[in-house]
DNA sequence: TCCTTGCCTTGACTTATGTCAAAAAAGAAT
DNA sequence: ATTCTTTTTTGACATAAGTCAAGGCAAGGA
């Protein structure tokens, strides 16, 4: 396991910052473990402080009143979950939970407020983050209202490609199911719509394995949206 | 018209802070004017700062390769707009578009973030209004992926009421075609809710007047999201 | 008053996607 | 290997919401 001043050396969040900072942060920061499954926070807790994702994968996602739920992200190492009611004072807006058995930090409010305050470049750092998090927000929004299922899809396995240094091979890092929530469908149209996209030799799916055979009618479906 | 200084001096984003600030801010201002329909910016121009609405209605949106609107925001008076950019470097991730003659006061991009760099309690500020954001952003994504039309309408109409001190009778502030786009639908199908919910006798409906005449029905078809 | 323009509504039809149920496949555990 | 559990796929069906087209209605200008 890495130490946890490492974790805290290398998160993006925290970059730039002067060592001396980043020991006052390890100073506070707690460590907390999560089996797969457990939830880390559920929407309406009050937020006592925010996390950084040391090991492992946490999802953070809503639920509707029957019970299907919509992924907001997937989060992995490096970086900060719950960080909203640091700053605006009100519960967690959504859940979160480990996918798979994770290792978090966490940094109690105040403290990490103080730090904020007395560190400008920290706070640059938050507003970048929280930037880049609204600007995916407002992608997830585009696709959901503006494209259907295939042209959600195929946007997601391009973003993957360009992730992932795997030429036109792509590896789901999450289950089928879990893909389905993160598209704002369910299972079943998610399977079908892989086999439309089989058969239509834009892609060849193998368990989580997928190539992009046809980078270019991908595109244009994830540009265009239907079909 | 209201001085610029008078509307720095109220609007959130610059609570609290010192007098000499607010003046420094009213420096760096710069008015800018737009015509109803005026394109303030594009989605892919690159930001070079960042506005508040000093007076008029602005509406953030994205469009699809159809030309469908999903409105992500409407700002009003106080409101900042187009920050995201001065964080992240990027261009802006949508558009705006004046709804009507609107007045803005423009704060340049570096100026500002030297700004921020010496005023912890700006960052704050700042900080607070992008979690706000996107507990808000949240909030639509559950709307668009786990309600249906005549759940999110029902959730908009509550929010108005809350919104507006008027006891069970809200007024739309926006057009009926701009509230479509607001909700992630067409004015066809929003029409026919609308004539769906007065059937029922959940609402009445007197152009863009509407009465809630039945506020338990109205928040289980919000939270239930079916109908 | 008439006409124009933009906004809203209504009707008939199509379709993407959800629901329910069950089978098949893939992993995990014994 | 065998069994058990979870995930994925398939089929038959229901339905919310989009498309296309036309008509109504209200506000403002000539």
């Amino acid at each position: 396991m890495k130490k946890n001043i490492e974790i805290i050396s290398s998160a993006p969040l925290f970059s730039g910052l002067p060592e001396y900072q980043l020991n006052e942060l390890n100073r506070i920061a707690v460590n907390k473990n999560y089996p797969k499954g457990a939830v880390i926070f559920s929407e309406g807790d009050k937020g006592s402080g925010f996390f950084i994702i040391a090991a492992g994968q946490v999802k953070v996602f809503k639920v509707s009143s029957e019970g299907k739920e919509q992924i907001l992200h997937i989060f992995g190492p490096g970086e900060p979950i719950g960080e909203v009611p640091v700053f605006t004072g009100q519960p967690f807006p959504a859940y979160a939970e480990a996918l798979v058995k994770s290792h978090l930090l966490f940094f109690p409010k105040t403290a990490f407020i103080d730090l904020i305050a007395g560190n400008p470049s920290l706070a640059l750092n938050m507003l970048a983050v929280l930037s880049l998090r609204l600007r995916q927000f407002t992608v997830q929004i585009e696709n959901l209202s503006l494209k259907e299922v295939p042209g959600r899809l195929a946007s997601y396995l391009i973003y993957l490609s360009g992730a992932q240094e795997n030429g036109q091979s792509v590896k789901l890092n999450i289950s089928k199911g879990q893909l389905a929530s993160l598209l704002g469908t369910i299972p079943e149209t998610l399977s079908r719509i892989f086999a439309k996209m089989s058969e239509q030799q834009l892609i060849a799916v193998d368990g989580r394995h997928i190539r992009l055979l046809d980078p270019v009618g991908l595109e244009s479906l994830a540009t265009l949206g239907k079909n």
